[in-house]
DNA sequence: AATTATATATGACAAATATCAGATATCTGT
DNA sequence: ACAGATATCTGATATTTGTCATATATAATT
């Protein structure tokens, strides 16, 4: 894969295709390219970023600690995504921990490039507004989802969400892998309740499991449940 | 008070203060004038928005249905701070319905006004890009809070934050005067359970009421609870 | 002021979810 | 392949929260 910007498949998905090549050639030179293990801390919460992180390949999870000491999984950052755009936006330390949930590869851009480009560039801005935007449409509805709905409809609207996001295999089962306390951490939930609401659906017929990989077989009844709407 | 853009009090608080004198003027003449009684709805979820409003007084709440017909309050918006922001910027219907709580005026502005400031005016997008990054780290901590404290934790941090965001009269009250509907629905929780919950917090000395009206007497108790640290 | 409607409050009970304990399975490193 | 660590799973039980019923208080309307 080109570690030039220009070229970079990031680019395909993220605001910096408002860039032009002069100006990604900059980004170029200023970058540098990370690696991070599995399970590795890409940043903490309350760190000073530096700079903002395209993930080149890799899946992390953005996390934060509540005072009760359990972790709120808040969205997960892949493929030709951004780590790090808010904090470094709003000039604030991060308020999420990213922690990488596969083996990793992304571009730093350093902050500095960030925000120059933020006043001298209107598109660029526009493309990371409406970013922001969605996010925030999307954690709007998370907030709906998470006190409004029971917990095993808030499984069936996770177990289809990732696999929106992250497809599957040849055998169907969702690329994505995570332990049953991560998804729990996502619903909100502890994660002997999630396990009980895994098994139930399995039983029903809805998923099929082997380990952490999870099979979606019934997605109509998995929507009818993520819906509220109770069978 | 004054109807011009570029003597307004809202200018101070949102992204309109980078705008120039000039801008503000054309502002000026694009914009009206709205007001709206309590009760109001100022736009419903799925509405295709015009434009944005900028609140001059009064305070608007935020909600959004959830499919088992539940209301969730996502937040507020009262003097200085606009409605509609996000639909606008993303180009996409409401996600969220606004209703006026008090009595409300607000100047409209429309969104070709908006749009077009977006693309000449950098400093005006890093206004709105800070005011979204803002928000998405508010909807984010909201997360958190609702998926892992319990109903009573979160009962003493709304009324911290109320208090925080709205202020007291002469006498120690809280300005703003929700319904216990409201305050359930900001917490994701059943009317009885909130009222419950405000009993008990009567009891133990950390709040007094008066009908609708709230003050809060330990302060630092209910800081403790809001943290998680029970007493 | 009386009447109706609506909001608040409380008890009794039901349902959902969490916690604790222990069994089995899976992964990790040697 | 093995041992130890960690993850998953299930049952029993406790706790939290929701629902329903009903009483009282407050607000709205005539």
């Amino acid at each position: 894969m080109s570690n030039k910007c220009e070229k970079c498949i990031v680019r395909k998905f993220t605001g910096l295709q408002a860039l032009s090549t002069d100006q990604l050639k900059d980004i170029s030179e200023g970058k540098t390219t990370h690696t991070f293990k599995k399970g590795e801390i890409i940043f903490d919460e309350g760190d000073h970023l530096k700079g903002i992180y395209c993930v080149r390949y890799g899946i992390a999870k953005l996390s934060k600690l509540s005072t009760n000491g359990k972790d709120q999984i808040i969205k997960f950052v892949s493929d030709g995504e951004v780590l790090g755009q808010r904090s470094v936006i709003a000039q604030e330390p991060a308020n999420l921990r990213a922690i990488a949930i596969n083996d990793m590869e992304s571009c730093f851009i350093p902050k500095k490039i960030i925000l120059d480009n933020l006043k001298s560039n209107a598109s660029f801005s526009l493309e990371l507004l409406q970013n922001l935007a969605h996010e925030l449409k999307e954690a709007d509805d998370v907030i709906v989802n998470i006190s409004q709905k029971p917990v095993k409809n808030r499984i069936a609207e996770t177990l289809l969400h990732l696999k929106e996001s992250f497809g599957v295999d040849q055998e169907g089962f969702m690329v994505i892998q995570l332990s049953r306390e991560d998804i729990s951490n996502i619903v909100g939930t502890a994660t002997e309740s999630c396990i009980r609401m895994l098994s139930e659906l399995k039983k029903e017929g809805f998923i099929e499991t082997s380990g952490k990989r999870i099979k979606i077989t019934n997605k109509v009844a998995l929507q009818k449940l993520a819906e509220g709407i109770q069978q």
